[in-house]
DNA sequence: GCCT
DNA sequence: CAGTACG
DNA sequence: AGGCCGTTACTG
């Protein structure tokens, strides 16, 4: 449903199950266990006992529910369109396709629907991170490129790829007449098929970050090969250690360590570690002084963790 | 829904 | 601005 | 009771 709050309880809860490497044999067991307690400790020992969970089953079976699923699928739709497609009536994919108004991401999610829902085996990743690196070094050399999110924590498989890139000499500085051509180049082969966001283009004025982020679509020439999402993300030197924490996550292990930076009076994103941050509610007082952070080691440092490679990082 |  | 996205 | 990530980035 809308609760956000409730959805992220549920989700701490997954992952302390998955933490769990000793077998459950009762109750307590469950009840003990960080994230679970009455109200879910009684769901999970329901799903125990008979392998299932009728209050789920009902709410899986609703019409409702599993057509908001559906649509939820189609990249550029959330909780709001999904939740408008239902009330103009739309049921199907094809009822989206040929009725609904839809914007121009979403008119390519929908477009390759079944391609964006399947996973990705590693070894795809791989061969089309070495593409990816080919190219770069033909219209952009010197840049440093790391395949972040799943394929970085070691999955078997991955949702989408993500390539983080800098140059390798820090003083030079990014920009997007040099990265466009990688862009257009990949383009050009016939390996991106479509764009989602394009910041390498479109550059606008209000940016203040040398970020810049291209999400699109991606193909390898071999026949039957599948559309894949690609996110290529561009950042200055100083922020390569944030960047390549954010990108390779998972976004709870971001969450967690975000949090406690913030009880540690301290604030991290993707652009870097501040210290001595003040702040009254939500807002910033005092947005602190950035932390050198050559080394994602350095930011577990600074926050008094041990370092945990990008495999023990999913959450 | 759980934690502080 | 609201909505959606990224990890 | 209030928070649950980011003064995150981009679209329309």
């Amino acid at each position: 449903t809308n609760d956000k709050g409730r959805s992220i309880a549920y989700q701490k809860a997954i992952e302390a199950l998955k933490r769990c490497t000793h077998p459950i044999r009762s109750y307590e067991e469950i009840k003990a266990l960080p994230y679970v307690k009455q109200s879910l400790a009684d769901k999970i020992w329901e799903i125990i006992r008979t392998n299932g969970l009728v209050k789920l089953s009902a709410f899986q079976s609703r019409d409702d529910v599993s057509t908001l699923a559906l649509f939820a699928g189609v990249w550029g739709a959330g909780t709001e369109t999904t939740k408008q497609w239902f009330a103009q009536g739309f049921r199907t994919l094809e009822d989206l396709r040929t009725r609904a108004r839809l914007t121009r991401t979403q008119q390519i999610g929908l477009k390759y629907y079944q391609d964006f829902n399947t996973r990705i085996p590693r070894d795809e990743v791989t061969r089309i991170e070495t593409i990816v690196k080919q190219t770069a070094d033909e219209v952009a050399p010197g840049l440093m490129i790391e395949t972040c999110g799943s394929y970085r924590r070691l999955k078997p498989s991955c949702g989408d790829i993500d390539m983080l890139m800098t140059f390798k000499d820090g003083k030079r500085h990014i920009h997007e007449s040099i990265l466009a051509p990688l862009i257009e180049k990949l383009r050009d082969i016939g390996f991106l098929i479509h764009d989602l966001i394009n910041h390498s283009e479109t550059s606008s004025t209000s940016h203040v970050s040398e970020q810049l982020t291209y999400f699109g679509v991606c193909r390898l020439s071999e026949p039957g090969s599948l559309h894949r999402r690609i996110d290529l993300i561009f950042v200055p030197a100083n922020e390569w250690a944030c960047s390549l924490l954010y990108f390779t996550g998972s976004d709870m292990f971001n969450r967690s360590m975000r949090r406690l930076a913030r009880r540690l009076n301290m604030s991290l994103s993707q652009h870097g570690l501040y210290h001595g941050v003040v702040r009254k509610g939500v807002e910033k007082i005092n947005t602190g002084q950035a932390l050198n952070t050559p080394t994602e080691e350095s930011v577990f440092l600074y926050l008094n963790l041990s370092y945990r490679p990008p495999e023990d990082r999913d959450h």
